[in-house]
DNA sequence: ATGAAAGCGCTAACAG
DNA sequence: CTGTTAGCGCTTTCAT
């Protein structure tokens, strides 16, 4: 089956060189001369010869591959990162392999990848996965170059590059409250990154800081799916005190909580005003327009390719820890709260004049 | 930089064995005492040794790695694909790696492409790729295991998993014409893969079936983006005789339609019905939800990979060509065509009564 | 400027 | 059952 490909050896032959000769030749490393170079060059182009990248790596070289690890080939951000990434690989004639860890980011199928790993790629990028502490603590402890993307749950001395997930969604909320919210709800997604966990830090300081009271039956948990989102949402419609707006961790649970309003008669943003985070394809699509927050994809996945190459060549790395500040886009998702119900608590009539 | 890993030579030496009996035990084959055997597990075990799949590989080995080349990570299609094709894979005990090629299948990179291949895949999956035909007559001649997915443009040795295009878009086509559509446009997608001249195919035979003239006006030509579903939507707007129904080679395109005709204040399906193709998920999401066709993506991914693995393992390959019955899936895109203008010309008019 | 030898980590093939 | 030898395709090191 499989083809006796061209080797060095046959080309060296051809040529009426030794093997090292052609090696050279080939190479352009070390001296040879004009004359021998062009009989290599010429001998390699007839018999179509193409050098064995695993020969090459056993002997300590570089395959020029990079791999991204990732959890979630159906969203979106994701796929806006190994589309920067594979632009930016490119530019310094690399490749760039995907390896989609589903739910298998276990410890056993992480060895396996390290195992894989022996020498296939130069450097690993590991894209929002859903990691747990056992597998960081397994990254940490590989010697080859590995940068993280979006993960925050906890500090690491792997180099990671991260979107302000903290100060988008103070951000978020802050603007709910300027048009006028004070029951504000937030959906969180998984844990696993911690980015749900910055993105709620986030939304209760703005709350904090506008005094208004942390109300936890405002806090739903989601798992990033759009149905999760539905779920949410109707669970926050049976609540006595409704919320007049949602801030979910991300825009399929946003989207989800459109479906749940449409469901319950509830317009959107008249009754409801809804914010999410991403800023998917589909976010300036959908009826109304969804007010999100947008991590700068191109400009972070050119940091981590780059912090990663700096580490593969052994350059010193820049920072252990590059934060790129995300940006708010308003759209007609979100909107003033509408006028408050006739029945009003005293306390909570208090703080909205404070 | 590299950490030294772990080699069995050095396995070998703790537990006081040759290397070959180590490589022995480790493998499973030949024979080995079960009291040998242990003590290399243990020394294994003990020094986290992972064997080196370069190293096997060079011995002619399998990596148990097989590739999937792809175009667009975006489509929904194609994660379906990858999504299906991964779990399958797993049951093989074997893994799955992604190239993104987007618009870069040269013939250079396509080298480029097998070079990496020397070994590092057992087999390629390529699904839906934007291929030219001097890249196809590329793969054709490689000795390694290929399969091609979703690619019908041409006749080819390689062995083709496809969805039965022609019938579904004759399916689709046929069910507007029940609905009382004469003027039914068909917006093509790109010319790559061949899948939309199939679709095209299907239609003008369900016109044909029905004794309904092919007018070319009604052929719009978009690249299976939204934005160009917009703009041949757009076009076909300005004709004088104008459409009833669209049907669109994708989904996208379909929803770039529903755009144009909300802009032009048109309703679907009450005034335009709207067919698209691939059911992505947000087609059940949209308002009004789109009729459409789906592939079998998973029966189609499982074979696949079964295919692939026969030709990577030396059996005997099933079939070169592959077919899968499109579904058909009616929503609510799709309705009965709106009562015939008073402007009535004589010839459609006869054909419709034939 | 060119060549020969050694060896990367592993396993197939042949001894013992 | 276990060990030895050889060699995959290439490059590093040391000669010539």
């Amino acid at each position: 089956m499989k083809k006796a490909a061209v080797t060095l050896v046959q080309v060296a032959k051809k040529a009426g060189v030794a093997v090292m000769t052609a090696s050279r030749a080939l190479s352009g490393e070390g001296y040879v001369s004009e004359e021998t170079k062009a009989k290599v060059l010429a001998a390699a182009g007839e018999l179509g010869y193409a050098p064995n990248t695993l020969a090459r790596v056993m002997k300590g070289g570089r395959t020029n591959v990079i791999g991204v690890v990732v959890n979630d080939l159906t969203s979106a951000v994701i796929n806006a990162f190994i589309a920067e990434m594979s632009a930016e690989v490119r530019r310094y004639q690399m490749d760039l392999f995907i390896y989609n860890a589903v739910d298998d980011l276990t410890l056993a199928n992480g060895s396996r990848l390290d195992q894989l790993l022996h020498g296939l790629w130069d450097g690993l990028i590991y894209v929002m996965p859903r990691m747990s502490d056992e597998y960081l603590a397994m990254l940490e402890q590989s010697e080859r170059p590995i940068v993280l993307v979006n993960y925050c749950k906890r500090t690491t001395r792997l180099p990671v590059v991260n979107g302000d997930n903290f100060n988008g969604a103070r951000d978020a909320t802050q603007h709910l409250i300027e048009l006028g919210h004070r029951r504000i709800a937030f959906i969180h997604g998984l844990p696993y990154t911690g980015q749900s966990e910055e993105r709620e830090r986030g939304y209760r300081a703005a709350l904090e800081a506008a005094g208004i009271p942390y109300d936890p039956k405002l806090v739903e948990r989601g798992n990033y799916s759009e149905l999760s989102g539905t779920e949410a949402a109707e669970r926050l419609l049976t609540l006595a005190e409704r919320p007049t707006a949602i801030f979910a961790a991300n825009d399929e649970m946003a989207f989800g909580c459109m479906v749940a309003l449409q469901g319950a008669g509830l317009s959107v943003p008249r009754d409801m005003s809804l914010v999410g985070f991403d800023d998917v394809p589909v976010s300036s699509i959908v009826q109304p327009r969804m007010t999100t927050l947008r991590h700068p994809t191109s400009a972070m996945s050119k940091a981590a390719v780059q912090e990663l190459l700096r580490r593969i060549l052994n350059q010193p790395g820049r920072r252990q820890r590059l934060e790129f500040p995300s940006e708010f886009v308003v759209r007609e998702s979100s909107a003033a709260a509408p006028a408050p119900k006739p029945v009003r608590r005293a306390g909570a009539r208090a703080r909205k004049e404070s």
